[in-house]
DNA sequence: CCTACCGATCGGTAGG
DNA sequence: CCTACCGATCGGTAGG
């Protein structure tokens, strides 16, 4: 009765499943009761584990939603940013993210609506590290954003003044997305974001999108 | 020794002071911590009194919530709604709401940022009357503002298309403003979205503003 | 990953 | 408006 390396899988492998299940669960449940609500009594009633069980992977609070954080940051760039990334540079690559962002909120990828909008409000004037990373996590946002507006401009694909005033305002239109679908559950709300944010971006030098060289 | 009725201000006052000291208290802290964060323990000790006196005004979290709500309406409706409402429709009455807004912002009116959009996102997806009531808020709040684009259409001072679509515009650069400014402390961000916004309204057919006989 | 426990605080009530 | 109290839950620890 040997017992090979194989015949179980690895403690180490088996940790850092646990470790995902609790991260995914603790995402889902801090989307709707915030990242201060998320108790974690209520998340080993979840998991059906034990709140030792979870101290066991996350020494307190604050590292358990600092994680939590970084789960949700990694299905945001999976499920928006990704997108406007493959996305040819140029007003297209605008309208993706537009899209990408508009179809998670649809999706309903987190139960609570936006990860990262509910948590900006919550914990904007609650000072410390959790916060700190929040706002890291948005600045980033607006980067990659401006970024992709730069990157219009260069391509000819779009007239506009500064990429950081168009990254808010293209922020905004995503936050009245959120706080409107959450409050009154129609999609619409969706079609009526998109639309709008269609026409702000309509280049007035269209028509250079569809003729990409090879 | 008689006492007479006005040697002492009525219970009835009294209790009606308290009241209000008790609600200004609620809102500002409510702003920062949530309304599901707001506990009668803190809010009994920031106001040096013990939790069951506010059980003798409020039977429960729930009203003691709703009462929150109406104080800080009350404070938004002053702040404001009040000073767009004393404006001249047309185009000048939406800069209005949306500087009065911004202002509102910049006072720190309420510590943790505006009141109703920190409620907007944590009430969004929790079932209830409190949700009911902020809902109906931000309803309320977007009949308003889509009431003044109609008027401005009307006075021929402004060309758009929908008036929800703009109210829905002008909502999205508020909350980006209140989100921005409570995670960065910085007024530019509200100078920003002041700059967006006048743009924005920038009417096509400018100049029939200070043209109102008497 | 568990049981068993800690002090603190939660919303709420009894009785005055 | 108070003291005194209730059961439940909080974040966290000891010890295994």
């Amino acid at each position: 009765m040997d017992e090979p390396p194989k015949g179980r899988r690895s403690v180490r492998a088996d940790g850092a499943r646990t470790r995902a299940a609790i991260l995914h669960a603790a995402a889902r449940l801090a989307s709707v009761d915030g990242l201060e609500g998320l108790t974690i009594g209520r998340l080993a009633a979840d998991l059906t584990m034990s709140k030792s069980g979870l101290y066991a992977h996350f020494g307190s609070k604050v590292e358990l939603q600092l994680a939590t954080i970084e789960e949700a940051a990694g299905v945001f760039a999976a499920e928006v940013v990704g997108p406007a990334l493959a996305a040819q540079p140029g007003r297209g690559q605008l309208l993706a993210l537009c899209d990408a962002y508009l179809d998670y909120l649809r999706a309903r990828t987190f139960p609570g609506g936006c990860f990262f909008a509910a948590a900006a409000l919550e914990m904007g004037s609650r000072p410390g590290p959790v916060r700190d990373r929040i706002a890291a996590f948005q600045h980033e946002l607006m980067g990659i954003t401006s970024g992709f507006v730069h990157a219009a401009h260069q391509h000819g694909d779009l007239l506009d003044d500064s990429p950081v005033a168009l990254a808010f305002e293209i922020n905004g239109q995503f936050l009245a997305a959120n706080a409107g679908f959450n409050l009154t559950d129609d999609p619409g709300v969706l079609d009526l974001a998109a639309m709008i944010l269609h026409r702000r971006l309509d280049a007035p030098t269209a028509g250079s999108i569809t003729g990409s060289p090879t």
